[in-house]
Formats: structure tokens, sequence, C-alpha cells
DNA sequence: ACAACATATCGATATCTGTCGATATATAAT
DNA sequence: ATTATATATCGACAGATATCGATATGTTGT
């Protein structure tokens, strides 16, 4: 979970996880014009946040589409704070 | 949020944060030993989980008692996945 | 094999950040 | 007022990190 906070804690990863979640998916290639950042940062980040377990890759041809991994944030939003969690669903 | 995120990123504040949730409330003096790390560093960390508005500040005589905003945990959960959150409690 | 494109890695660098020692501020007691 | 104690601030420094340009790797076509 540290590490999550850890990876988390970086604006442009905060944007970059926010467009993610806002879609599907994203292929690393869209990524950068919007965030203003070179093609190597984004692919440094994108690093950061797989290693951390938030995202998850699928390489497609030459394109690699990252997506938020499903239970990443329910286990972190539970760490935080285990009183807010749903029974159910 | 960001600013919340950021200053949960740290290993010590993580730590010392974990202490405040564990017991009602933490003189700042009691920090320092069990930390391993300095007074001026326990102040400093104090800071920012104070002005990221995780820490509440209470002072009483010489010494100054801080402990776990009460909503802040929550809120930041519920911005991290809106979908686990309790309806009534 | 070769060319073209997407992504990852490498090396360098500027900036941020955690930590400390020294010092300042504040409160309490003598 | 002086002393003692608790906390905050300051200045400095070492280590982490975000970013970039250059290059390597990998994939798709021809």
């Amino acid at each position: 979970m540290a590490r999550r906070l850890q990876a988390l804690s970086d604006p442009t990863r905060q944007r970059m996880f926010s467009m993610l979640s806002s879609q599907s998916e994203h292929c690393a290639c869209d990524l950068a014009d919007p965030l203003g950042v070179g093609q190597p940062t984004v692919s440094h980040h994108l690093k950061i946040l797989h290693e951390a377990g938030l995202v998850e890759r699928e390489q497609r041809g030459k394109w690699a589409y990252y997506s938020v991994a499903p239970d990443a944030l329910r286990e972190l939003s539970a760490f935080l704070d285990p009183a807010a969690l749903t029974s159910g669903a």
C-alpha cells in the first residue's frame, strides 16, 4: 500500500491515472500530448503505476493499452478507511 | 486531494499517521523515538500532514497534541473509489 | 532484410524532499 | 527575570525523482 500511495503522489501520474479512469483504456501514445510531457516520461510513469499494481497493461500490435486495475482503488480505499466499505457490492 | 495523496506518500508520514490512527491523540514528543527520527523532522512532517488537512492540532500547555482529522480519510477514500461508499454509516 | 512506427530503456541534469544541527519561539515553574 | 522544557523554524546537505534527448527493443508492414 505504501507503494501505491507513493505512486499516486506525483501530479502527472495523478492526471494520468484520472485519464485512465475516465475511459476504459488508453494507448500510451495518446497520453503524452494532453499531459504536456514527452514519450519517455509517459513510459516511465506508466511503469511506476504498473509496478504499483494500479494499472494493467495489454500489448496489442505495436500499441500498449493501459487500464485501471479493477481492484486497486477498492483495496486502497478500504485500506485508508475500512469503515466506509459496503458489505455487498 | 492531490495534496493529501502527496502527504501520504512518505513512509515516515505513513507510519506517523498510522500511529495517530491507532490512538486518539499523540503529543508530538512521543512520536520521534518510535519513528527513529529527530524532533525537527517530526515537526516538519506533522506540519505537512496538518496543511493537507489530514491531522488536527491542539495546543495544551507546552504540548501539542495531534489527532486524525475526522473526515479526512473518508473523503479521500470516497475520492478514490466512490462506489465503495456506504449509503448510511 | 529493410523501413517505419510505438514503446522502453539509458544517461544526464535540474529540481524536489527528507533529514539533521542550530536556533528561535512559546509555555510553565521557580 | 531566569531557567527548563516543548515545539517550530532556518540553513544546509544528501539522496530521490521528474524530465528530457538519444538510443535500444519490438512489432508491422513491404
